[in-house]
DNA sequence: GAGCACTGC
């Protein structure tokens, strides 16, 4: 034990309110000692002999180096007291009693034992990061406290809390928080300086203006900067090149898909100064020591599920200011120092306080599966510290069902785990991963399902090669030669990677990882196991067999169906997905001439200029027959009639949908007359041609009957809206399919046939064509086009007429049994307009007189009265 | 003329 440690200030506080509370709080920031220092104290001081305690990690190497520190300080050997499971590596024994293990353990052990029946107390570190496993494992462990194991002990160890909510969940009762205990940390301070103003250059370029400045002060000590992703890594770097800088630097880029061999270029001694451009790793997973200055562009990018499409997003957002202040707490490790923010201190304040937690960020088909495992059916009302959002529980439910892992319930409107849902929950991996892997042992391919459930799961293999990297994509080619999915790519790639031993030099020449090959290994014998002993039939031989890799290409069909692709033409990589979805396939898939294929991965990418990209990769070809083969119930056939305004003529097609993607579209001679006759229609109104009966005459009589309709509701006429005007023309166009044919149409009987004839008389009687007037020949009337304007009022129909053809009007002129009024327009001699008129004997009293002189001085001889 | 953070069973 280390008790100079600052967390052994409150060791008093600590053991006396878990001996009368089961529950605690502890809020401590990095360097006070808590992950190593409370496990031995609630150990020692609080649990009764034989129990042991869980401390759950969020990484591996942490749980690791915890371990072996513990066993140091306690004078065991790893595993004896104190011991670590991680994925592939188990440290323990039936002795152990400090336990450090990962959050995906801790799931894992309670789908065998759900009381923990050994287990005195589970201790969540880093709680802060509230990852969706942490989240999980807290709510179960809750309910095991509440139900079976009221003496279980639960501590929460956090950096930063958010206030109350913590305790306040685990509150004894409702509204009564159980208690939280705070401890110091043991960092130095860190001077924090933002930006003056809102610098709308590039923050590559504003970085590497920073480390110019610091460099020409000559404040001594290395330098982090974080930058949200590889390309901004790349363009900080080549910003900082481009600059005369007072002294000779190390520039070392710092991301996660590096191999290990480059990533500790940044932990190694340099005998310059160490400029270190590194991503969201150095926030949390790696700790670098010497840091003086951080330089933070505030960006990271944040995957983010889409429930509505069900695919992931990746794009770049503003870290919240929690996380604004870890990055500059990387800064102030060995002695005070500072960070620059390339925002400014008002902005900081519309960030988000914390960022938002996995729950409300990812697909949760796979912690849903957990719960169903864990006897919990409806994952809505479950105990969540943070409730997931409605949407992603459902989408999550559906995906599940999909798959085959849940049953319907009809009452309740519950879900429950079928036999292959069970089957599903002994793969440690994603539920549709293990679903195929369960098709795979169906036919005959779990090796190769399983190979790449194991590629899925884990960091891609293939180097991510950009414009000058010709060299390595001359090498990949053989691996690409001839290959009908990109899976057969990876596994020829991981293949000789295997061949050679994982030996870096050789497989970064063919642009492969070598260490996570070595990983996918390690995770292909570990799947291939659990499927062995869960009665998943696999064959002796390992190895990848060729002669399986349709087999495979049906697997994977079986579990991706709703990621089923389709080519939108042969020029370019677009494609549509069913759910009115789309997206592009990435360049480097070797399924280019497939027009159907299963995209394994989608995600949508920042593009250029605030745009967003889908891209669709991992693809399969896949062929039409096996998607009947699979989903026969969800393949329909629907004949269709379109307008191709090429040759102006009606096409029929009989199109064949996959859910409601177009999969398959044939020209088809059995027309149905009807249908051709609507697509004319529709193509008459979409204005591609004009029948020559359709005239003015038509025109009004549409626009006549509609304001008879407004005007007169309790008529009960029949409008000639849209879909009737339609109706009428499908009607006229029946039997036709060429556009030459339907000019030459006549539409009128068509209309007529609207309605009775009856009915069209007492339309002329209501809204004539015509109005007689005192001298010459009747006047038209024009019928507005809508004949209700926007306060909802009904529009009058016009009279168009020279003001001096008026003076023998007596009366106003009405139509409409004489409700109502016909608005007059007025015209000059010469037809220009002079005033609108709904009341002639009025106006020619009152409005008249005042324009009678200038009428008469600009048109004489017209008989001005 | 374009395009990818980090974990974990």
């Amino acid at each position: 034990m280390n008790e100079k440690l600052p967390i052994w200030d409150i060791h008093g506080e600590i053991t006396d309110s878990l001996a009368i509370q089961n529950c605690l709080v502890l809020g401590a920031p990095t360097g006070s000692g808590k992950s190593t220092q409370v496990p031995q104290m609630i150990f020692d001081d609080v649990l009764s002999d034989k129990q042991k305690v869980i401390v759950l990690q969020p990484r591996r190497v942490a749980a690791r180096s915890l371990a072996r520190r513990v066993a140091c300080e306690r004078s065991t050997s790893l595993g004896k007291g104190v011991g670590y499971q991680v994925r592939f590596e188990n440290h323990t024994t039936p002795t152990t009693m400090i336990e450090f293990i990962t959050e995906g353990v801790l799931l894992r052990r309670l789908q065998h034992d759900p009381e923990l029946k050994e287990v005195g107390a589970v201790l969540f570190d880093e709680f802060h990061e509230r990852n969706l496993m942490s989240d999980l494992a807290l709510g179960l462990i809750k309910k095991l406290q509440k139900t079976k194991r009221k003496e279980l002990k639960i501590v929460i160890m956090s950096a930063t809390i958010q206030k109350g909510s913590v305790a306040s969940y685990l509150g004894p009762y409702p509204d009564t928080s159980c208690p939280t205990l705070n401890s110091e940390g043991r960092t130095f301070p860190v001077d924090i300086h933002f930006g003056k103003y809102r610098n709308l250059d590039p923050v590559t370029e504003q970085a590497a203006e920073v480390v110019a400045l610091i460099l020409h002060n000559g404040s001594p000590g290395d330098i982090l900067i974080f930058m949200p992703g590889m390309a901004e890594i790349r363009s900080t770097i080549g910003a900082l090149a481009r600059k005369r800088l007072p002294e000779p630097i190390d520039l070392i880029p710092l991301h996660g898909e590096l191999p290990s061999t480059e990533q500790d270029r940044a932990f190694n001694f340099s005998k310059h100064r160490k400029i270190i451009v590194a991503t969201n790793v150095a926030e949390t997973s790696v700790t670098i020591e010497g840091i003086c200055h951080v330089i933070d562009s505030g960006l990271a990018r944040v995957s983010r599920f889409d429930n509505e499409r069900g695919f992931g997003t990746l794009l770049i957002e503003e870290i919240s200011r929690a996380s604004a202040d870890q990055r500059a707490g990387r800064a102030g490790r060995t002695k005070p120092g500072t960070c620059h923010r390339l925002w400014t201190e008002s902005g900081h304040l519309n960030r988000p306080e914390y960022n938002t937690p996995e729950i409300h960020r990812k697909d949760l088909a796979e912690a849903i599966l957990m719960l169903h495992s864990a006897g919990i059916n409806k994952a809505s009302s479950f105990d969540w510290i943070e409730k997931p959002d409605t949407s992603a529980v459902e989408t999550a439910e559906k995906l599940l069902h999909s798959l085959g892992a849940l049953t319907k319930r009809t009452s309740n409107n519950c879900f429950r785990l079928t036999e292959i849902g069970k089957s599903m929950l002994k793969l440690p991996m994603h539920p549709r991963f293990s679903r195929m892997m369960i098709e795979g042992g169906k036919r005959g391919c779990v090796n190769e399902t399983a190979l790449c459930a194991a590629f899925l799961s884990g960091r891609n293999i293939l180097i991510r090669s950009s414009r000058e990297d010709k060299k390595i994509q001359a090498a990949q080619e053989p691996f690409r030669d001839g290959a009908d999915s990109d899976f057969e790519v990876l596994i020829r790639a991981w293949q000789y990677a295997k061949s050679r031993r994982y030996n870096i030099d050789d497989c970064r020449t063919h642009g492969i990882h070598a260490g996570s090959c070595r990983e996918v290994e390690t995770t292909f014998r570990q799947l291939i196991q659990l499927a062995k002993s869960n009665g998943i039939k696999c064959s002796e031989n390992t190895e990848p067999d060729r002669s399986k890799f349709t087999d495979l290409r049906l697997c994977i069909l079986s579990s991706f169906a709703d990621q089923i692709c389709i080519r939108c033409d042969t020029g370019t990589l677009n494609c549509k997905l069913p759910k009115q979805r789309s997206g592009t396939l990435v360049r480097e898939s070797v399924v280019q001439k497939s027009p159907l294929f299963i995209a394994a991965e989608i995600r949508q990418i920042s593009a250029r200029g605030n745009r967003t990209k889908t891209l669709l990769s991992l693809a399969s070809a896949i062929e039409l027959k096996w998607v009947k083969e699979l989903f026969p119930d969800e393949i329909s056939i629907n004949y269709e009639s379109e307008f191709d305004p090429g040759p102006k003529r009606v096409e029929t097609y009989s199109i064949k949908y996959f859910r409601d993607l177009e999969v398959d579209r044939k020209h088809d001679t059995n027309a149905n007359s009807k249908a051709v006759g609507l697509a004319l229609a529709k193509a008459c109104l979409h204005d591609w041609f004009k029948p020559k009966s359709f005239d003015k005459s038509i025109i009004q009589q549409i626009l006549r009957l509609n304001w008879i309709c407004a005007a007169r509701p309790d008529l009960e006429f029949p409008p000639l809206d849209e879909k009737a005007v339609l109706n009428c023309l499908t009607n006229a166009f029946e039997g036709m399919t060429l556009a030459k044919q339907a000019i030459a149409s006549n539409v009128k009987p068509a209309f007529r046939k609207h309605m009775p004839e009856a009915q069209w008389e007492w339309l002329d009687e209501f809204a004539p064509t015509t109005i007689d007037w005192p001298i010459d020949q009747p006047k038209k009337l024009h019928y507005p086009e809508s004949p209700i304007d926007k306060t909802g009022k009904i529009v009058p129909v016009e009279l168009h007429v020279k003001l001096h053809e008026c003076f023998r009007l007596n009366r106003h002129p009405v139509i409409c049994e004489g409700q109502q009024i016909v608005r007059i327009k007025l015209l000059t001699p010469k037809n220009k307009k002079i005033d609108f008129c709904d009341d002639w004997p009025t106006f020619k009293q009152r409005e008249y007189p005042k324009i009678r002189k200038n009428l008469m001085a600009k048109f004489p001889g017209f008989g001005w009265v």
